[in-house]
Order: C-alpha cells, then sequence, then structure tokens
RNA sequence: GGGGGCGUAGCUCAGGGGAUAGAGCAGCAGCCUUCUAAGCUGACGGUCGCAGGUUCGAAUCCUGCCGCCCCCGCCA
C-alpha cells in the first residue's frame, strides 16, 4: 500500500508526536468544518495531556515546534489544544498527481491486513423471484464484496441455493398443482410465477413431486442468476445445499462434532449442544425421523468454507436472521474453528411504501419490477446508500417521479460534466496541475475530497460499511459542481487551464472508482 | 418473558469521543451572453427519544426507562 496525500501528512505528524514522547501513536486527521480552523486539524496534544502529564496546549505548542514537512505550510494551536495545518499548494498538485498516477487502482489495497474472505450473499431458496427485500442483500452484499476486494483482500462471492428439504418439496407439490389447474397446497406457493414455471417446464401429470421439484428449482435458480446478473451482482461459485448431502458431508460434521464431545441423543433426535457454546439453546441435528435439519448443513458448509481456504467466512443475512449469529459461531466452534472467523452482517429490513404510481401497475414485489421502473443505477444506489444496520424506507413514488433528484445522478452528473470538459479539451492535459498553481477555495476543496478517498476505503471495508462510498461519491459530486460553477477549465491562462484539467480527470477518475464499488455507472454524458 | 437493531431538521437518512451537529428531498428568495441549470448561491428549519453516569470534552461510550421493527420451531 502506498502512501496517500493525507497518510503523508499524518505521518508529518506522527514523527512530531513521537519526537514529544508520544511513541508511535497513530495521527487521526480531520477536515474541520470551520474553515477558519484550517485543512486538516488534530486532537492529539489533547488525547496525549493525561499519559504526558502536561497541559494539552504546551504538548500542542511542542509538537508544532518539531513539525516538519514541506507539505504543511503552517500550524496554528486553537482552542484547548488543537493543532490546525494548512497545507501547501505544492500538496495539492502532489495530491491531484497522485490521483493520477494510480489511476483506477488510486485508493485500492487499503486495508491494512489482506486476507482470504468469502463473501456469501443473497443465497435465496430458489422457490421463487428475488423481491425486493433480497435485493438489499444483493446490493449490500456485492458493494461489500467490491470494496473488499479493492481494498486488497482476496474475495470469493458465493451464493448458497438451499435446494433441499421440505420447503423444496412444498415448491414441487406446488408447481404440480398449478399444472394440473389445480390450487397449490395451503401451506404451498401461491404466487403468480409458480403457474408459468409449470408450464414452462412442460413435465407430463404423472411426474411425481421430486421430479417436479429438481426441473422447479433448476428453472428458479437460472431466473435467479439472470436477474441478479442485472443487478451487476457477481457470483464466482453457485453452492448447491443438496451437494453437501450427496457427498456424505453432513454425515461427516456431525461426527466430527460428535467426536468432539458436543452432541448428545434426546427424545428420538440427534442435539448440538450449541447453548455451551454461546448459542441461546441447543440445536436438533438429525430429527426423529432420520432427516436432517438445516444445522446440520450448516456445519458441514461451514467445514467446506473454511477448509476451501478462506480466513472469514461473511454472511449477509436479514435482520430476521439474526439468530443466526450464535447457532453459526457455535458451530464453527463445535468443529474446532475459531468462531471469529464466522463474520455474520445483519442488514435492517426493507420496508417498501406503496404510493400511486404502484398501486396502479400493481403491487412491486419482485427485483426486476423495481429495475423495470427505476433503472440499475438508481436501485443499487438506493439500496447501498444506508447503513446496513439502518432499516429503510423505499418509496418508489419518490424514486420514480423524483429520480432528477435522486442522489445517484448528482453524483453521474458530476462525472458526465467532466466528460464534457475533457472532451472539449481534446487530450491536451497535463499529467500534474502546473508548479505555478495557486488553487482557489473550491479547487483547493475538491482536492481534499479525492485526498479523502483511499482512507474513506479503509475505514468502510473496516466497518463494512459499502453505504460510505455512497456519501463520499455525493460529497465528491458536489466539490466538483461549485468547483465547476467558480472555476473556468477552459479558454483561462494556458498554466490553470491544464492544472483544472488534470483536477477534472482526477475528480473523474475517483467518482467512476467510487461508483463503481457501489454498482453504478458513470456516464459520460446525460 | 429473553435477545438483536433503531429513535438526529417537516420527510428519508449521514455522522458513532473533539471546536458553532450535516446532506438530500419538501418549502422560501435569487442565479443561465462562457466548459451540460439533472447545476450554483442565500435564508429557513434541531431540547441528536427521556433520565442519570464516565470524561478536560458525549449525538457518539455505560446503565435504566419509553417508543418502533425483527427474532426466540425436530421450518428454511
Amino acid at each position: 500500500m502506498s502512501a496517500s496525500p493525507v497518510s503523508e501528512l499524518s505521518a508529518a505528524v506522527e514523527r512530531a508526536v513521537s519526537a514529544v514522547g508520544g511513541d508511535g501513536l497513530a495521527v487521526g486527521l480531520e477536515r474541520p468544518a470551520d474553515p477558519g480552523h484550517g485543512d486538516y486539524a488534530t486532537a492529539i496534544a489533547l488525547q496525549l495531556a493525561k499519559p504526558l502529564r502536561s497541559a494539552p496546549r504546551d504538548i500542542a505548542g511542542r509538537i508544532a515546534a518539531e513539525l516538519e514537512s514541506e507539505f504543511i505550510e503552517s500550524v496554528e494551536i486553537a482552542g484547548p489544544g488543537f493543532l490546525n495545518l494548512r497545507v501547501t499548494p505544492s500538496w495539492h498538485r502532489h495530491a491531484v498527481g497522485r490521483v493520477l498516477e494510480q489511476g483506477s487502482r488510486y485508493g485500492a489495497g487499503a486495508i491494512a491486513a489482506p486476507g482470504r474472505i468469502q463473501v456469501e450473499y443473497v443465497s435465496g431458496n430458489p422457490t421463487g423471484p428475488v423481491t425486493v427485500a433480497t435485493a438489499r442483500n444483493a446490493a449490500y452484499g456485492d458493494s461489500l464484496a467490491r470494496l473488499f476486494e479493492f481494498a486488497g483482500h482476496d474475495v470469493g462471492r458465493e451464493y448458497y441455493f438451499n435446494d433441499a428439504g421440505r420447503q423444496i418439496d412444498l415448491f414441487g407439490e406446488s408447481l404440480k398443482a398449478r399444472a394440473a389447474g389445480a390450487e397449490p397446497p395451503e401451506d404451498g406457493y401461491q404466487g403468480a410465477y409458480v403457474a408459468d414455471v409449470a408450464a414452462e417446464l412442460g413435465l407430463g401429470p404423472d411426474a411425481d413431486v421430486a421430479a417436479w421439484a429438481r426441473a422447479g428449482t433448476d428453472a428458479m435458480i437460472g431466473r435467479i442468476r439472470t436477474t441478479l446478473a442485472r443487478f451487476r451482482c457477481s457470483f464466482d461459485t453457485w453452492f448447491l445445499e443438496r451437494s453437501l448431502y450427496e457427498t456424505g458431508a453432513v454425515q461427516r460434521a456431525i461426527d466430527r462434532v460428535r467426536a468432539e464431545g458436543h452432541v448428545y441423543d434426546a427424545d428420538g433426535a440427534v442435539w448440538l449442544r450449541s447453548s455451551a457454546l454461546g448459542d441461546d439453546k441447543d440445536r436438533v441435528l438429525v430429527r426423529s425421523d432420520g432427516s436432517f435439519t438445516y444445522v446440520a448443513g450448516d456445519l458441514a458448509y461451514i467445514t467446506d468454507k473454511l477448509e476451501r481456504g478462506f480466513d472469514t467466512a461473511v454472511y449477509v443475512l436479514g435482520a430476521d436472521h439474526h439468530g443466526y449469529i450464535g447457532r453459526l459461531k457455535a458451530a464453527a466452534q463445535a468443529l474446532g474453528y475459531d468462531p471469529a472467523r464466522v463474520d455474520v452482517q445483519i442488514y435492517q429490513l426493507v420496508r417498501l411504501r406503496e404510493g400511486k404510481m404502484s398501486k396502479r401497475a400493481g403491487r412491486i414485489v419482485t427485483l426486476d419490477d423495481l429495475l423495470d421502473a427505476i433503472g440499475v443505477d438508481a436501485a443499487r444506489y438506493a439500496l447501498v446508500q444506508r447503513g446496513h444496520d439502518q432499516p429503510i424506507d423505499l418509496d418508489i413514488d419518490l424514486l420514480t417521479a423524483q429520480n432528477a433528484e435522486n442522489p445517484v445522478y448528482y453524483c453521474q452528473y458530476a462525472h458526465a460534466r467532466i466528460a464534457a470538459i475533457l472532451r472539449r479539451a481534446d487530450g491536451g492535459e497535463a499529467a500534474e496541475p502546473d508548479p505555478s498553481w495557486r488553487p482557489e477555495p473550491a479547487e483547493a476543496e475538491l482536492v481534499k475530497a479525492l485526498a479523502g478517498f483511499p482512507g474513506l476505503v479503509a475505514e468502510a471495508a473496516e466497518r463494512r460499511g459499502p453505504h460510505r462510498l455512497a456519501g463520499y461519491a455525493q460529497d465528491t459530486a458536489k466539490a466538483f459542481h461549485q468547483f465547476y460553477k467558480q472555476c473556468q477549465v477552459i479558454g483561462v491562462e494556458p498554466p490553470v487551464e491544464r492544472s483544472r484539467l488534470a483536477l477534472c480527470r482526477a475528480t473523474a477518475q475517483v467518482m467512476r472508482t467510487a461508483l463503481d464499488l457501489v454498482g453504478v455507472d458513470a456516464p459520460e454524458s446525460m
């Protein structure tokens, strides 16, 4: 990982901090809300007051005296002991040059400790289409995988099809009933798509339920894959639960935890003593009728994942599955793995507010319907822009009728505007701003926005929060639009024009990267 | 009853120990003879659910309470 423009500044502060006795401390630089407080600020002197047993302002003064960097123009001690830094024009030039030099890799590799990490996401039953509720899983999981990969992890993306068990049997029964013109079972699948699939399969009325189930799930898997590809979600592997039973992996996993002493028999069933491993209760592995439970499949599946070499297995699950956390970690531990290698990310549920439009068009429940209504870009953005532990309300009216006001277009518009400028400039851009460049405030703000990208990527990856990228894209777009309004690019003095063109190219690059990480296109024109 | 998540502007939500708490939308007032007005500028809008605690400093951490959502199956 190469140093980012901001980390070069904080490294200089860290050297000064070490010199006054704060050895090895990481210094966080933040951008003050008040421009009077400089370009970057740190409260490190306040934090050092206690360990150094000195007054914060004195410490700040000593740090300031030790501070040496070609990129820092001035240091000021303010308030209770803040250090306010102002950067030099050469830093702005350097920062823009850094973006252009690294191109699409700018901000990449930001993570401190890269590893092999699997992201398992969506994983809906192959008994129905991808719904809007599941779409949040898809948008979040895919963006998280993109973010991990960009930040430096070796990522595997997997979809786990629960193509075994009672739900699948019910699906088969429902299909067969529809094919015969009858109603599906009471607790079967009622959706209109069931009849479509049944007709499409063309199985004879005498085909058995298992054949219907098998053909039906195969058909649904095909549909799901098509929808997800449209939603720009990619998977490296499509894992079938039934394969775990077919290969005997489930039985082997049960034998393994039994050998470890985590299993007991009661009421004719086989139980996992998960309550001793942090779960809130024991779990049945083999029912009294001899059939395996879903938990038994989990044991085999975790084994399979971790034995494939992943350091961490991330599960992306909806809030209604939060009880899974304890169960999965207990399962991992029972198998002898460090439960920390199982990383469950829970996202809160999507509530769909149906407005006038959706009433007219019928209930919008599937992802395909949502995409038909608002397009992939708006849908991806809407579903990842909020923190995953925050419940979200989707107002279809707002997303469609007011789509011109949607933040995604604001971001895309910034990129399109830059593209227009670059088209006009016709390739005369420099690789770096001119040495004489003295950025105006709007330019300096834009540079600082770009400079913050690598740090943001690292933080977003660490916190598993790709929504940060959406917010970042919006902030950067705002900085660009303000720059655009205040600073003419084409036709000003050549050194300034060259510098601004370089800044434009750097901005376009970062916008492309940030938007790509949330699965949104950066158009050349709008 | 037990557990998890969330209460921040009229609405949807960022921010998760630092200075005067932000954005988008809605609404008000302005800005197109220059690179895309899907834009910009200004004003308006807040007891950060409530009450304690920790701290030099709390929207942020801790405890309790209130409210909303979700889970608590030999379903998946």
